[in-house]
RNA sequence: GUGUUCGUAGCUCAGCUGGAUAGAGCAACGGCCUUCUAAGCCGUGGGUCGGGGGUUCGAAUCCCUUCGAGCACGCCA
């Protein structure tokens, strides 16, 4: 479907025409005004120049040839040449018709589809996730969505951290503790079992402990830098080693994830890689792009466009070890080769901007990828505390991730109870806290995509559990309100089905009505951008205008039957387009709260 | 030092492809529940858009400059 601004902008374009000006010059905009119009145009006042003429005039003439106009009335001409106007109530009727029968509300899907795959998450396999993961797994979550409702091949993946020295010094602290363990027994030649010799709390201590002991301790040190080199060569027991830890830690991981809300297409990690990175090394060097720089070999990306110093990207370590880079564009080669991918995006930190520039450049210029693959690096700021630094536990610790989200569920069933209490009714203690998680999961998750993925942002329990104003639970809270409605009208003996949209009767609901209109434009632009806070704002202003709407209008108890059949369906469009974003945004809304 | 992001109400943030009187939320104050969920709605107060200069009929928005803050700049990830 056309949006809608572009229908009324062809009706003014067609006036500035027929008045012997420039079509280009009638783009309608939202009015800045509202309470002088609904759209408006600026043409005039850019044409001015060109026509020799006063602003006024021009849009004056433009107004006169829009008095008999389908789309528009109430056209005036305002100082200096502002052209102000309101949309008739049967046009916008008909669009929402028409979106309530189209295929995702009227969204125009892409002529092709992209096959694209977005790289977010990041774990280290035994290490729990803290507050630092969460950002990359919410908005990483919520993009792949967009992307995936525009119209376009997705694939998530998780690209966890399973390879390295971290894998050596949990073997190393491993072979410590337990030194009789049949993988550390080279003459074994059996089966190892089936059952990991540690549980997953083991493993979350055993990992800070050994990282620990590695930075005071030289030998252990070593140690740990030997089982790693004896984990990469392929020893049998390491290898077997490592596959219950990371078996462990997936599993674990993967139930942290689905409590967020949150699924991976695919579990590819570092370790995926290990073996194709020898011979992607000697091709770099063989295409002369290679070079050895200070004993490390590196890949000079500098461009004559650039107005910064950009170092040359490490390929190799000076003692010959593969690094982070080394990974990522293995990675790289490894998606083009299996899947073909005509974009690829990632979520870091936005500290990793100038490394993941150079990635690109060195990905690109050693033909890693295709001239026309897209390489995108979203960077994401910092989740602050209070105070304005990075979001830390009261004792100053790094903040788990489990326990922040415990201490939302807490805060939510907690408030729940005491809605109950002041209103005075029974609350099912179990659906109560299936509610908080609901509740609870909203409020977090909106209150990180509704800033810019860019900047820091203050993390702050208290405002994002207080669910007033610009919150998750508003949107939810808004949600409930029309399923209720929705539901009494069903009890009522009415049927949902069948219901048709009918023109507005009041400004109220003329405004719901564009706002729900806005729809395919909002969505054209959060994927353009990439851009779930668009969502947010978008969804913010609907729910806004929903309940402006609803407490002006008493829905249940109207006699007129076809206009209280006319806002039933208006209802469930509200209700179908805010629950469809929430599902973008990476959450769901309760039936009741 | 170089580059980069940012500076908007007491606090947290929108707005930035130039348009009319710069918007929300929180906090403060005042109204609205025998009627579809008051987690709501309506209203009041609160601003040299960091400072200065420029481009323009018009600048929070574009350009220059200056002050202040964060971040990044080869063997971490």
């Amino acid at each position: 479907m056309q949006k809608i601004l572009d229908l009324i902008s062809e009706e003014i374009q067609k006036a500035f025409e027929e008045a012997g000006y420039d079509a280009e010059l009638g783009k309608v905009t939202l009015s800045n005004r509202p309470d002088l119009c609904e759209y408006q145009c600026n043409g005039a006042m850019a044409g001015a120049k060109k026509y020799h003429k006063a602003p006024l005039m021009i849009a004056q003439e433009v107004a006169e040839r829009l008095t008999t106009s389908d789309v528009l009335s109430e056209v005036t001409a305002a100082a200096p040449g502002f052209l102000n106007m309101k949309v008739k109530e049967e046009f916008v009727r008909d669009y929402l018709r028409q979106m309530s029968l189209a295929d995702k509300f009227g969204l125009e899907m892409p002529g092709q589809a992209k096959k694209i795959i977005i790289d977010y998450g990041g774990p280290n396999v035994a290490k729990p996730l803290h507050v630092g993961h969460l950002r990359s797994a919410i908005i990483g979550e919520s993009i792949k969505r967009i992307c995936r409702y525009a119209g376009h091949d997705i694939i998530g993946d998780i690209h966890l951290g399973d390879w390295g020295l971290q894998m050596g010094l949990i073997i190393t602290e491993l072979h410590k503790r337990q030194p009789d363990l049949i993988y550390f027994d080279d003459s074994y030649e059996g089966e190892y079992p089936k059952e990991a010799p540690f549980t997953i709390s083991e493993l979350e201590e055993i990992y800070p402990t050994a990282s620990a002991k590695s930075k005071e301790d030289e030998t252990y040190k070593a140690d740990a830098m030997e089982a790693t080199y004896k984990l990469q060569s392929g020893v049998r027991g390491y290898r077997a080693l490592w596959n219950h830890i990371i078996s462990v830690s997936v599993t674990d991981l993967k139930k942290n994830y689905e409590n967020l809300n949150v699924e991976f297409d695919l579990w590819k990690g570092e370790s995926d890689v290990h073996d194709i990175i020898p011979g992607m090394v000697e091709d770099m060097k063989k295409g002369g792009y290679a070079y050895e720089s200070d004993g490390a070999l590196v890949v000079d990306v500098k461009e004559e466009t650039d107005t910064k110093e950009v170092p040359p990207c490490m390929i190799l370590k000076s003692d010959g070890a593969s690094l982070y880079n080394t990974t990522d564009l293995a990675t790289i080669m490894d998606r083009m080769e299996h899947y073909h991918p005509d974009k690829m995006i990632y979520l870091t930190d936005k500290r990793q901007e100038l490394y993941f520039e150079q990635v690109f450049r060195c990905a690109r210029k050693t033909g890693l990828v295709n001239k026309d693959t897209e390489l995108v690096h979203i960077g994401f700021g910092t989740m602050n505390g209070k105070d304005g630094k990075p979001f830390k536990t009261r004792e100053g610790g790094v903040m788990r991730l489990e326990n922040l989200i415990r201490e939302i569920n807490e805060e939510m069933i907690r408030k729940i109870r005491e809605n109950a209490e002041t209103k005075g009714y029974e609350i099912d203690e179990k659906e109560a806290e299936e509610t908080a998680k609901v509740v609870g999961l909203a409020a977090i998750k909106y209150g990180d995509l509704s800033n810019q993925a860019s900047k820091d942002y203050i993390f702050d329990m208290d405002r994002f559990t207080s669910f007033e104003g610009d919150t998750g639970p508003y949107i939810l809270y808004t949600i409930v309100r029309i399923k209720s409605i929705l539901s009494k009208y069903t009890e009522m003996g009415g049927k949902l089905t069948g219901t048709v949209i009918e023109s507005a009767v009041n400004d109220s609901e003329k405004s719901l009505m564009l706002e729900v209109a806005k729809f395919n434009a909002m969505m054209e632009g959060a994927y353009e951008e990439i851009a779930p806070h668009r969502i947010c704002a978008y969804i913010y202003d609907l729910a806004n205008a929903f309940n402006h709407f609803y407490h002006e209008t008493k829905i249940l108890t109207e006699e007129d039957a076809q206009k209280k059949s006319g806002w039933i369906a208006l209802l469930i469009l509200t209700r179908d387009i805010l629950e469809t974003c929430i599902d973008l945004l990476g959450f769901s809304a309760p039936e009741r709260m």
